[in-house]
RNA sequence: GCCAGAGUAGCUCAGUGGUAGAGCAGAGGACUCAUAAGCCUUUGGUCGCCGGUUCAAUCCCGGCCUCUGGCACCA
């Protein structure tokens, strides 16, 4: 069995989640559920990065202690994991124990073979920011910006990792493994980045400075900043089982490089630990044209969507409207037209009218088909066509268009239906069209059947109810429900389904 | 500036060296099992601009314009 190990980014726990942490989650989470269908052993890593000035800061700024503070946040990102039924195996905290032990551990491995040196950095400091500014924050008349308050000059010393000895070590591994980022284009930009000299990287922070992180285990005067305590997460948490290295590290554009294509293979490279076998890059989210910031205020709270449409048409429109790796745009309009549309009208009615059909024309229960006939015919090699298709792309995570083909086929159930018309075949008595009612009857409901399968891992939640209202209970073996075949026959349906009301007011004018 | 991607129907996008396609929206129709849903038909495009190669280019080449993204830390 193939073991399959898969990570998000971990949350930093200074801020409520918003649009980009929740489209992250349904990503991994369906992929992790593809694999898991598709047989693989797999393992679902997510979790809060929670250490670092800018927590301190808000904790101070709230009169909390910082551990109180992202006791709060943490839960907060819990609680989305939990609401949006995402199915992650393990949740990791920066703060555990188990992780904080082992980022020391490595930290002095390192620093025992050589590869972390102490050395004077010497820049402009601002005060009011707790931070050293940067030439580029300079406004251009060369002062600093009224922000940052008095900014002096200062020398300080901290521990720098010699990520510069591996660059060309990197550039050589990128060439040999073209497919270590996906997508593709991606990786060209590392090795863009890495065309220039990479500085060595310091990692290290004064106690006095910043005291909320993990102290070095070689000089306790100082913790250890950002990206050895964050980056670390991924194998911390497994460590001492059988799942490193991990098989994917899903991350936003913004993290791809330096962090997780520079300084995490190097870390990783100079600690002797075996390099995760890929990256996948998305892309971001804009709201209605615009750039989503917390300054402009167009931030979308996902879990209002959530609430409003249910779950799974949230998770729907994320994974429906992004073709991985490449921005989008979340507009409620938009929003409101695939759910309406595709959910409701085409799928959501399709399910409703079998239903219906089932109960008036055979009594609630699914009959045994005749022999299939043409149009039967072509619809299940339209299915066996579809199902072959969309595995293919959903292994190329192009899950946008599995999507689509798979609604190609929900709305070639419906007019399979309108060839048959069961409601004018259920006015004859004649012993022919009794038959020929009895099989669009199954073929219809078979065909609802067969396509939640390709729906289970974008949808669980409605996955579960159709299985339910069609009287069935999917078999645990999941390549076996993509099959063609008389599994709801004498099933005893359910008389009414709602699975995507349609809404009273659009959301564009909901407060 | 450098790198990457993109400019095709009102909108979102697919596409091929040989008279342009889908979904949604719009229009018309037949039907009635159904969430005023579904089905069928249909309006609609100088395929960014200018040259070139070719019997023939939206698709190949050159140039230009515009947009988006990345270029050291917001998923």
């Amino acid at each position: 069995m193939k073991s399959f190990f898969i990570t998000t980014a971990i949350d930093y726990a200074n801020g409520s989640p918003h649009l980009g942490h929740a489209y992250e989650k349904v990503l991994t989470d369906v992929i992790a559920r593809f694999r898991r269908q598709m047989g693989d052993r797999v393992h679902f890593l997510t979790g809060t990065d929670e250490h670092g000035q800018k927590v301190q800061q808000s904790a101070r700024k709230q009169g909390v202690e910082p551990q109180q503070f992202v006791d709060n946040i943490s839960e907060e990102f819990r609680g989305l994991c939990k609401r949006l039924n995402i199915s992650n195996d393990d949740f990791i905290r920066t703060t555990d124990e188990r992780h904080k032990k082992v980022v020391r551990r490595i930290l002095q491995q390192l620093f025992d073979k050589g590869e972390i040196y102490k050395a004077d950095y010497k820049g402009f400091y601002s005060t009011r920011q707790e931070q050293f500014l940067q030439e580029k924050d300079r406004q251009p008349d060369g002062a600093w910006p009224e922000i940052y308050g008095e900014v002096v000059e200062i020398t300080e010393s901290n521990y720098f990792f010699k990520l510069g000895k591996y660059q060309q070590w990197l550039i050589d591994y990128l060439k040999a493994n073209e497919d270590f980022v996906f997508p593709r284009y991606r990786q060209k930009q590392v090795l863009e980045f890495l065309k220039d000299p990479i500085n060595d990287l310091c990692i290290s922070r004064p106690k006095e400075r910043l005291s909320w992180g993990i102290p070095l285990p070689f000089d306790e005067n100082y913790v250890t900043y950002v990206w050895f305590d964050a980056l670390i997460n991924y194998y911390s948490a497994v460590e001492g089982t059988d799942w490193w290295p991990a098989s994917f590290h899903v991350i936003g554009k913004d993290i791809l490089v330096p962090a997780h294509a520079v300084y995490w293979p190097i870390m990783l490279k100079a600690a002797d630990i075996p390099l995760p076998k890929a990256l996948l890059a998305h892309g971001w989210w804009s709201v209605s044209g615009s750039k989503m910031s917390k300054s402009t205020g167009n931030v979308i709270k996902p879990l209002d969507f959530a609430d409003q449409f249910g779950v799974d048409a949230l998770r729907y429109f994320l994974i429906r409207e992004m073709n991985v790796g490449q921005d989008s745009d979340f507009s409620p309009d938009q929003f409101l037209v695939r759910y309406t549309s595709e959910l409701a009208n085409n799928l959501g009615n399709l399910v409703n009218r079998t239903l219906n059909m089932t109960n008036r024309f055979a009594g609630g229960l699914v009959p045994e088909p005749a022999e299939l006939d043409k149009p039967e015919q072509d619809l299940r090699a339209l299915w066996d066509k579809t199902r072959d298709e969309v595995l293919q792309l959903c292994e190329g995570f192009q899950f946008h268009l599995g999507l689509e083909r798979t609604f190609t086929f929900i709305t070639a159930t419906n007019a399979y239906i309108e060839l048959r018309a069961p409601w004018k075949l259920g006015k004859s008595t004649e012993a022919k069209d009794q038959a020929l009612l009895r099989t669009s009857l199954a073929t219809m409901a078979e065909a609802l059947r067969c396509a939640v399968g390709l729906l289970t891992a974008v949808m669980p939640e409605t996955s579960q109810k159709i299985y339910g209202v069609l009287g069935y209970q999917p078999g645990s073996v999941w390549s076996d429900e993509l099959v063609w075949g008389n599994k709801l026959v004498g099933k005893k349906v359910a008389e009414t389904a709602i699975l995507f009301p349609r809404p009273e007011k659009p959301a564009t004018e909901k407060k």
